[in-house]
DNA sequence: AGAGCGCTTGACGTTAACGTAAATGTAACG
DNA sequence: CGTTACATTTACGTTAACGTCAAGCGCTCT
């Protein structure tokens, strides 16, 4: 057999790569960041159904442009919402933060938005003159 | 009279920073970068009207987010065939898709948002379960 | 045994948009 | 003339999320 066909349901870290079409370094980075913690067989790294439940949270959280950080926080509120009440209270404080902030941002868009709207009118309303001007 | 108080139209770096909520590392590095020209009288800075107008438009292009240089090249565009059709053509073609992906942006926000919210419901009602049963 | 992958751990490189510090200049006030 | 209060240039520092070597270990195929 050629490149170890993950016998058991844990991935090599190159069918992960395939898998999620991300290369080994960040699969290392997102280790080294604690958001991923592959069994370690000996020094290569095996990655468990959780570590694949995580990475695609943390890749959805990419794609909206949160930063690892507060992704790794966000997973945190994922998994261990079994603990205690004191953990659990900060852990929903922190999301409720994390919600403010992402409103914050989307009004921010929205004004941004409709100014590039009013804009784009106004060079519609410029291209529109020129062509009666060139149509004359 | 204390820090010079642009007898002219021209503005010092001072003045254009407090004009436009910028710093002076700011204004230097778009002086730089080629963003802004002012006079240079001696060693000092002078900004004209035109730069205002150009900072302008640099600062609305940020809040758009373009990058600094795309911004330079639009302003190049304009300073050479201001009032070219092709020209303006091409300004709203990538005016719009911008808007496309600004859009696209607060849908995934949007989504998230959502998604956030789900979990926050699920974190109040696990805090809501130890209270009770705390209290009894 | 030797060749050749694939994996591993460092560790420095990259990009954007400035921040910040150091050394120096210069204009006006007193 | 000295001090204050800015100004200027130069150049290194910052943050995020990896990229890109470099050098070595461990299997497997032959």
């Amino acid at each position: 057999m050629s490149p170890i066909p993950s016998t058991t349901d844990t991935l090599t870290i190159r069918e992960m790569c395939e898998a999620f079409a991300v290369t080994p370094r960040t699969l290392r980075f997102y280790e080294a960041k604690e958001l991923l913690f592959p069994i370690r067989k000996g020094t290569a790294r095996l990655f468990t159904k959780q570590d694949r439940a995580r990475l695609l949270l943390i890749l959805r959280g990419k794609r909206f442009g949160f930063s690892l950080e507060d992704i790794r926080q966000l997973l945190d509120m994922y998994d261990r919402d079994g603990s205690n009440e004191a953990q659990l209270q900060r852990t929903y404080d922190l999301g409720c933060d994390r919600l403010a902030q992402m409103e914050a941002q989307r009004a921010e868009l929205d004004e941004a938005i409709a100014d590039l709207k009013i804009q784009l009118a106004e060079g519609a309303a410029s291209l529109a003159a020129f062509r009666r001007a060139a149509a004359e």
